[in-house]
DNA sequence: CTCAGTGCAAAAGCTTTGCATAATA
DNA sequence: TATTATGCAAAGCTTTTGCACTGAG
């Protein structure tokens, strides 16, 4: 077993989470997926190196990491979620609507909006997520 | 007819839409709910109102509206997507995670990001969406 | 050994689509 | 009258769930 996957152990046993061979592979995915994938997208990958997987174990593995606070959950577009593992630094998506690139930069929205928007002085934030559409410098060349 | 259907009228015959009577009523809705309809929604007002309205009418002309740019979909949970009357002030939303209550503030987020973040100096932005997620006061107390 | 986790298949949302009919410009 | 829009029913997708079986602790 090599680190990254006895990390992923590691990583399930300090949640509480039984850490069965799915679970790690699925981690595991995730990780590498530099954070912008669905879960059909992850059940592929899994399923190349695990044939029996499940998609209903994806599902609910993508649910149970995300109650956990392992993995958060964006939306990209409307009719897909896409998973990555809970950064520490507040980070935020700009998502090209010509190329479908996405491009992150770490701003911490939270604090200045906790700061300066009387609304926000008396909630109690726990995640904020900024979703920025348009289009990518190249795209923006195309279409000129 | 009234005053706001007439408005309706002609911001659909702006717009290079045929205007019915469920486009209307459906437009209607969506100015009058505060913002915060989903499609199921909108779909049961115009119901009340029209018995013969289908489903599928509503979903049309919310893409229909949508692509026009008339109004504008917002994704507060991961399951539904809302609707509102495209505003012409930035603004984003809290949404609570206790009791479910959207509350509204403006703030150029967009201005701000597009001068400071150094990734989005070469992006053109068409729409942007801050989701922040937490307690608002009251549930706050109520945890404690 | 026990209970959490899995696979499979079926169901459950939400949303879209095909087609004949109705209504608008 | 020529399209465009509607209603209905059926299909599509993503996600969830029931149940018997498997595997981790």
């Amino acid at each position: 077993m090599d680190l990254a996957q006895e990390s992923s152990r590691e990583f399930l046993n300090t949640a509480g989470l039984r850490s069965t061979n799915q679970r790690t592979l699925i981690l595991e995915i995730i990780r590498h997926g530099q954070g912008h994938l669905d879960a059909d997208e992850v059940f592929r990958r899994a399923r190349s190196k695990q044939p029996r997987i499940s998609l209903s174990t994806v599902y609910r593995t993508l649910q149970k990491l995300k109650q956990m606070g392992l993995i958060e959950e964006l939306h990209f577009d409307e009719t897909h979620h896409h998973y990555e593992i809970k950064p520490p630094e507040e980070h935020h998506h700009l998502v090209c609507q010509g190329c479908g690139r996405v491009i992150e930069f770490q701003y911490p929205l939270t604090r200045l909006v906790q700061k300066k928007v009387p609304e926000a002085k008396d909630f109690e934030i726990t995640n904020s997520e900024l979703q920025i559409t348009g289009y990518c410098s190249e795209c923006k060349k195309n279409r000129e």
